[in-house]
Order: C-alpha cells, then structure tokens, then sequence
DNA sequence: GTCTATACCCGGATAGAC
DNA sequence: GTCTATCCGGGTATAGAC
C-alpha cells in the first residue's frame, strides 16, 4: 500500500472516529487500532494528532473562506449565502460536528485563520440580517443559520442514501428562508373583519 | 466560609469554566486555581470531577424530563413545547453549550437518563411534526429546535442584561414556529392567474 | 513502512499531616 | 477544610531495530 494511499486512509477513518466521539475524545490508539497498525506508524504518515486535524480541515476551510470573501465583495442575497452554508455542511457533514463541538478544534482553527471564528460568524449574521438591523433581525439571522446546520444534518440522517436530495435542500433552504424573515403578521390588528 | 458556602461558588466557577472551554478541556487543577485552593481541597467538597458536572447537570435535567413526561402526556401544541424548551435553554444558559458539544458529557446523561438522549431528541421531534409527518416535516421540526437552541443563545448574547426580555423571547419563538410551519406556497402552481 | 519499547507529561485522584 | 506530596493511568510522541 503506497503511502499516500496509507494516509487518505488514516483521514477516511479519522474522520469518521472525530465525529463520533470528538476530537479530544479520539485517541492516536483508537485511529491506529481502526487502520490495523500501531502508533508508530502512523506517525510515520503524520506528525502529530493535530496535523491530522488540519488534513482534514484544509478543504472545508478553503470553502469557507471563499464563501467569507464573497460575501465581502458584495451584498450577497441571503438565498446564496445560506445556500452555500448548506452546501459546506453537506460536503463535510462528518466535520461540521466536529467543529464546534471541541474547544481544542476551535483554538486550534483560529491559529490557522486571520479573524476569530466568533468575528467571522458575526459578519455572517451581519450580512444575512441587512444593513439597518434591530436586535430582532440579529436573532432572526442567528436563527436561519441555526437551521442550516442543524435541519441539513438531519436531513442527512434521515435520508436513506445519506446523500442530500434536491428537495431536501430545498426544504432546508426555504426553512432557514422562512426564519429570517420577520413575521408577516404578528398578530392580525383587531377590529379588521377577515 | 461554610462548606455548602464554598459548593456553591465551586459549582458556578464550574459552570463558567465548562462553557468556556468544555467539561474534557477544563482540569481540575483550573477550577482549583479560580477558586484560590489546591486540587486536593476541591475533593473535600466533591468525590470527583464527574460529581461536579452531575451537580450542575440535576436541575436542568429534571425540568427536561418533566416536558418529557408532559410530552408522553398528550398532544401538547408545538408552542408549548418549543416555549418550553426555550425556558429551558434560558434557565441553564452556560449548560446547553456544554451538553451537546462533549461526547464525553453526552455518555454521562446517558448514563443517568432512561432512553438515550438520541432517542428523546427524536421523540421531541415527532411530536413537533405531528403523527403523518413526511421527512419534510422531520426536517422543520428538527430545524425548529435547531431555532430555538441557536436563537435563544443568540438572544442572551445580545441582550445588554444577559437576560432574555419578554420581546426577544416571543421572537425566538415566532421564529421557530415559521420555522415548522410548512411554506405556504412554495411556488405558486402555473396556470392559475393570481 | 511498520514494529517493540519506552520516554515524557499531564490529569484525576488519594494519603496523611496540620 | 485545606495543605504537601505522591500515585497512577492514559495519551502523545520518539528511538531505533527490522
């Protein structure tokens, strides 16, 4: 088995093992024991846990990133912008888990990145709640973000083939669509015959 | 200072201290050193590490079980559930950033609660989305918890108090309810003139 | 490229004095 | 109730043979 081979292993079952029990929570002995081998060797692969980490993050990050500069150059409309989060949390959904579940990744995401990850979710919710937001519109833009995450990756375990279908996505976007924008009537005002 | 005395500021130094930086990435020695004493006066007042958490984890995991059962009770509306699950996040603040994100934290409630916690996630969810819910529907209601958990912290977070008002909770909750009710007209059906 | 063996550190927990 | 000192286990990482 040739080496680069050995280490897309490594990260397949890396992956996998971060999602399920955290990346604190995943021992070199756990991924070693998964790839039939010993910790030797597989810091001939890599060299150290981090670094495994951060194999596994490059791809993501780099769509993530993408999708931040974009979203400087211009007001993006929220459909692109939250179709884009849905997309990224569908490429790496095992990832997405992982992210912000362990402190440890959060840190070691921000050495690695030249704003905070709070800072960079603070732009996004900026830009998805307008240029004249309230309080109520900051919620709302937190609220349709939420959605994305959390309704996509239940889509995801509720789809039979684990894939993303087109109605699927569809549904999770018009949901996180439906939370951004405000009510359309509270409560019909009084005194107005339907 | 009485020994209930120095509990008490042992549990809310460790309330902080987990939602900082997780139950796994917080040491012993940490919440010691916050509180001005060794590690080894700690275990006077606690038997380990674990102990703390539970301590902090008894309240909020009795008001969960408590809308479980009202839940198992009958057909509860969905406002009343989602209502209750933002009081819930509200009251426990610092603790629902700590549950989910720590596989480790995930085990020891499993340990202490009947069904899994995945299992009572996906209860809740079918009572959101009622008895003949298509994936659709799953997804709505698993997007407005998602809502609910996401928005509220937003909403403590922004509030200059620290406290939720009346005003913001209404939102967090129209927002999750527009989140579940399904869209309207997603696309007006062609051939019918408006 | 993978092994055995081991160094090293850190975190949880205990013993026993005060 | 709190201290000093220490044990113990487990986890990352390295040395060096094969």
């Amino acid at each position: 088995m040739s080496a680069i081979e050995t280490k897309q292993r490594i990260l397949r079952i890396a992956s996998e093992l971060f999602a399920r029990q955290g990346f604190t929570g995943t021992t070199i002995a756990d991924i070693a024991r998964e790839l039939g081998t010993t910790t030797a060797a597989l810091y001939y692969h890599f060299p150290s846990k981090a670094d495994i980490l951060a194999g596994l993050l490059a791809e993501p990050l780099a769509s993530y990133q993408r999708i931040m500069t974009s979203l400087a150059a211009g007001a993006a409309a929220p459909e692109e912008i939250l179709g884009a989060f849905v997309d990224l949390n569908t490429e790496s959904r095992e990832l997405g888990t992982v992210i912000d579940r362990d402190p440890a990744v959060l840190a070691m995401i921000d050495e690695r990145l030249p704003r905070s990850s709070r800072e960079l979710m603070a732009e996004v919710v900026a830009a998805l709640a307008g240029p004249d937001a309230d309080r109520a519109a900051l919620i709302r833009a937190s609220a349709a973000l939420a959605v994305v995450k959390g309704a996509t990756s239940a889509a995801l375990e509720l789809a039979p083939d684990g894939k993303l279908s087109p109605d699927d996505r569809a549904e999770v976007l018009a949901t996180a669509l439906r939370a951004l924008a405000p009510d359309p009537m509270p409560k019909p005002p009084p005194g107005r015959a339907s």
